[in-house]
Parts: C-alpha cells; structure tokens; sequence
DNA sequence: CGATCCATTGAAAGACTTCAATTAATGTGG
DNA sequence: CCACATTAATTGAAGTCTTTCAATGGATCG
C-alpha cells in the first residue's frame, strides 16, 4: 500500500507529445475514424500527456478527483474496496479506454484506478467537457457510446462472477482480455498479448480467492489449450477456450476515440 | 416461458398520453429540471406511449431491435442467460430510468429486457438519437449522464456478487432497490415500498441458488431490521442494515430524465 | 379440484475458502 | 557480492459456505 497517488509529472518538451492527429491509436481498426476538425477539437481539449509508473494509482477511493484520461499506452484498473479489506476488480483497462466519466456523477470518486504497468495518458479538463457536447454534437454522441461500451464490460464480468465456475471465469478472463489486447495492437508475431496482471487481481476481478484462482488456472494450463508464460498468453485454440468460458463476443471494432 | 414479445400495443387516445411537460416524474426531486425547450424537445422524440402487461419480454436476448425506451411507470430488469439456462439479472429497472442505450452498439441486444409488472413506457425512436445530440447538446449530455450512472449500478452489483457474503448481498439489495423505489416517489405513508419480485428474481441477481436464497432471507427477516410482506419492503432500521450490508451510497438525486 | 407458481425446509454433496508452509524470483543495503 | 526482506506462485489439508436433491405446504386460477 506504498502507492503514490498522481504526482502528475507530464511529459517533458513538447517533443515528447503525440499530436493527436498521429496518435498510433488511430490507425487500428478497432477505432472509428474521426474527422479532421473532430481530432482538431481533441487536440485543443487535451491539456497534457502524462508518464506514470507501474502501480501509481491515478484515482484514490473516495477521493475529490474530476479529471478525464484517455489511456494511451499501458495497462490499469479499476477496482472498489470494502471495509472487510476485500477488492473487487470492475475492470481492466487498456490502450484507448476513457478513463474518469463516473467520477462526475458524485463528489468523490466511487472507485479507484491504478495503473498494472507504467502508462502514457493524454489528460483533458473535466470542466471543458460540455464544450464538447457543444462544438461537436458527434463527439458528445462518441463519449455515450464510450460510457456504454463499458457497461457491456462490467455487465459481462457480473455475468462472469454470478455465474460461471471458476474455471469458466478463468477461462473467460483470458479470452476476454486475450482479444482486447489483440484488439489494440498488442499481440506480437509469435500470437502472444502481454497480461500484466498476477494471479491476485485475477481473483479480485472473479470474485474467487487466491488459492483457488491459483489451483484452477494451473488446472486449465495443464491443458494444451492456452499458454502463460513470463507474462505473456497465447491461445492455442480460440474456438475451445471460448466454449469452455460461454463466451459472448463483445463489440470491439470501429469504436469511439477520444 | 410463454411471455410474449413486445406486442407494441399503443396507448389507445392520446388523452391517455402523458404530456412530458406534466410528466410526474419530473415533479420529483429525484430528478434534475430541464428547460422548456429541452422538454418540448423530448416531446417531439418522443414517438409514442405503451401499455404493457407484467412478465412481457421487452427485448429478447439476441434480438435485433433498436428502440429506446423511458419507463414511466412499472418496474423491469436487464438480464442474460448462459448456454446451461443459468440466469443472470445485470439490474433491476425502475420508473425514470432509459432502456436501450446499449443495443446500438452491436447489432443483436446483448440481453433481454423483461417486465416485473405491469408498465407504462414512452417510445423514441432510435434513429433519431443523434438529432437530440445535435439539438440540445445539454441533453446529450444528459444521456451520458445516464449511461455512466446506470454503470455505477452495476458496478455495485458486481462488487456484491464478487465479494459480498449471501446476507450481506440480500442486505445490499434490499437496501438498494429501498433507496432507488423510494427515491422515484414509491414510498408509501407506511414506510414500505413496493418489491415486485419473486426470491427466484433475488436469486438470480445476487449469483445464489434460490434455496440458499430462501434460507438466507428468512434468516435476515427473523431479525426486525427489515419487513418483507406481501410484496412490500419496509426497513426498519436503515442504519444498521446499510451497516451489515457494507452499504455504499449512490447519486440518486438530479439525475436527468429523458 | 387438479395445475401452477412461489416459498420453505431437511439432508447430503460439492465448490470454494482459509490456514499454513514452501519455493522461486527480485530487489536492497551493507 | 552476499545476507535479508519482499513479492508471487504453489500445494496440502481442514473447514465452511453454498449448491443440489427431494419433498411439502400455501395460494391462486380456470
């Protein structure tokens, strides 16, 4: 619990930004295409990039924090504690999520987010936010889509975890963030996606403990059905795993950037 | 199993419509005003009013339909089923909230919406969502607004099913659905607001079996913390079960209605 | 009055958690 | 460069929460 909350420490000379026009993002087909004047409009709103480390936690529990990030690079999460200590993971985010749009709803913000690996964030004023409802009706239009997306994620989880074995939830997780990552560019020659988490958050995310997290996965890596190894995971047969989990295939093309 | 699909009986004479300009909804504190020219905005969205009889199935899982809906009067729950029949409700839904914003991101509804009773449910057609953005930029953000609350919930939702214990769950749901009943004006002289679902609906919510689900809510009810009778829930001592439950306060207060 | 839905309860079985302890890997300070 | 602390993964064993199976009673309905 040594974390550091947000010493927001930006990005160097200008040099080091990503205009937003050659953001990387945008040349993945999992994103929508924005007209100029829209990435333009993006442009202007975003007031900084950030470089954090590995476990900072960018959003405190509780805390008074109204602050919008888009993840540009790296991995985070988001996650609720109760009094009895227990975490519960809500998701997991990565490159071209949104970040900080429930923080409006109420004085202090109803969960945290902390960062699996050190992170590259663009950072917009939350008090500029109506502008763009105003200026660009479609980007407001995009931010909707982007809050509802990721209520199709949280539903999914809460399907996971009320529902399936552990060996499903397992199974689901992998798959799950297995094409997220695929999604954003991550998977690498060899078919592998980096996973950044330990065998902890994947039990707080379902709703499992440790030692049980710890003795199913070893159980479903016994097969030859999926591979985790220094960090990386590579499925061997998608159409077994996904059938294994119950897997429902989620939207993940041509959405919203911003 | 024999409920029917939306049989989109309208509202006979528009005498039987609710002008949104006298809608009782917005009489309540529960939600945030809006201009003359945003409500008579929403009128004009508006396509229509229906009359529809408990246990309908608003929208079938894996359906195609794009229709949005604002439920007036009634309650309903969102829910998907795995492959093995298992049910999961992802939330329950009461009067004010917005059914539909999801099913425009993929093409089929990623779950079903079913009605608990009987309910009143202005239309809008979706192909006309974009106008209202274009519009009234205030009320595009106001359906982000929504989209990013209802997320709340369910967050909440998952971190019970995740981490809670069966009593603390019921508890929490008890809790929960109290605050969002009474908070849209159900609440009645007595203390006790309506609870229209059966322990199999409270099962399936909450990731339980429906014996464990019994025997647990006898236990919580043998106690005089809260009353559960004839369909109506009245709690006794709201600290000491918002106490047991872990209980985490949500924004149910000026919120937009659309 | 039989059919259906919902609530209830006992008992046995099973999934998952907790407790406890070990190994491996990595980092830190002297 | 080595001792020591820390983090993560792993495994066995015992205990408990939850599920499944089975059966009953009450209420409503045509």
């Amino acid at each position: 619990m040594s974390n550091d909350t947000v010493p927001h420490r930006s990005v160097g000379g200008s040099a080091a930004q990503t205009p937003c026009r050659r953001c990387p993002l945008r040349r993945l087909e999992a994103f929508a295409a924005n007209s100029e004047s829209e990435i333009d409009f993006i442009q202007r709103f975003k007031s900084g990039e950030l470089l954090l480390p590995a476990k900072t936690t960018l959003r405190e529990e509780g805390a008074f924090s109204h602050e919008l990030f888009t993840l540009l690079e790296g991995w985070a999460f988001r996650y609720r504690t109760l009094s009895n200590g227990n975490r519960q993971i809500i998701n997991f985010l990565l490159p071209g999520d949104f970040i900080g749009l429930h923080e409006k709803l109420s004085a202090h913000s109803p969960h945290g987010v902390e960062l699996l690996t050190s992170a590259r964030l663009c950072r917009f004023p939350t008090e500029r936010l109506f502008d763009l409802y105003r200026e660009h009706p479609s980007l407001g239009y995009d931010v909707t889509w982007i809050a509802a997306h990721e209520e199709l994620i949280v539903d999914e989880n809460l399907v996971s975890v009320g529902q399936r074995t552990a060996l499903q939830r397992i199974a689901m997780l992998l798959v799950h963030l297995y094409k997220r990552a695929a999604s954003v560019g991550l998977k690498g020659p060899d078919g592998a996606v980096p996973l950044p988490i330990t065998q902890q958050h994947m039990a707080d995310a379902l709703g499992l403990s440790l030692v049980h997290t710890n003795k199913t996965l070893r159980r479903l890596l016994r097969t030859d059905i999926c591979e985790l190894r220094d960090g990386r995971l590579r499925l061997r047969n998608l159409g077994v795993i996904e059938r294994l989990a119950d897997y429902n295939e989620l939207p993940l093309k041509g959405r919203p950037l911003i």
